[in-house]
DNA sequence: GCTTTACTCTCCCATCATGGTAAGGTCCAG
DNA sequence: CTGGACCTTACCATGATGGGAGAGTAAAGC
């Protein structure tokens, strides 16, 4: 156990904490604290004298909307924008909805191209009688032949 | 042009065509026939002596039962599943009938995710005024502000 | 026959976001 | 001082697809 809590506590007071910490408090693993560094989208990142990155209470502000973006579906380009949107205190709203209505157009288009599947599939489905017998219609489809 | 009639009308009686030709007879492009074939989904590729590729009506037929599975949103794996299940005469419909059926449970997790991510979004985004200011909910939610 | 064009071959790299592993350095409690 | 939990970098993998380089081949037109 190396969490001690005066050690956490010294870590809180000087407002830095270690990637593990970091993780834990923006909920995005250390194998992508490290890449979203690599990557630019979060820049500024201490490091103690041993290398070991440090993370501030903002930087930790900024993680967590990072995952929020991340679990809305928006890519890491988008999040690239949206976080300069956020930074960027004469923004117009209209820039950030217009990201984000984008953004639903894509999904609502996945959505379609995937329940279209679905209801094909469950059309196939309910036609397979799904017994002992090789006389499939799911294949029959796949393979061409009009059943 | 290199597609003269004579020409094309030999490579049909003969029965094979060239790699181009198959790829427009499925629908599967070049690329991803010789990644097919790669990884094992076609077998049994022929070659002319300057070793191209040369496809059979059969493979034909199995790369468009190939083409309908991935469009089905099938993964490269199931369709390896289907394949063989398709080839064996002996075949249960109900083993057929559990792949698809889990596909189906697959996409439907899927569209539901997407689908909380969408009501979140119109949520947010008919929240915001879209105008030149810059205040913004959706930048309040990500940003983990309760507005 | 030679040139041009269209096709084919193999091999390597990129995507996107994420995880895994290996080999080594650091920090702290016991 | 040792053990273990943690950190570092560097490389590889995923899944399905595409892009491109460099070289060879086939056929059409001159």
């Amino acid at each position: 156990m190396r969490k001690t809590l005066p050690e956490r506590a010294e870590a809180l007071e000087s407002g830095l904490v270690d990637i593990g910490q970091a993780a834990l408090a923006s909920g995005v693993s250390v194998k992508m604290l490290r890449h979203y560094e690599e990557i630019g989208l979060l820049r500024n990142v201490a490091r103690t004298a041993a290398n070991y990155r440090l993370y501030g209470a903002q930087q930790i502000h900024t993680l967590r909307f990072i995952k929020r973006s991340r679990t809305l579906g928006f890519s890491i380009e988008e999040i690239r924008e949206l976080l300069s949107l956020w930074e960027d205190r004469r923004r117009s709203s209209a820039s950030v909805k217009k990201i984000a209505a984008h953004h639903i157009e894509e999904l609502q288009t996945k959505i379609a191209e995937l329940q279209g599947m679905v209801n094909t599939l469950q059309h196939l489905t309910h036609c397979c009688a799904g017994d002992g017998r090789p006389d499939c219609p799911i294949l029959d489809d796949l393979s061409g032949e009009q059943a």
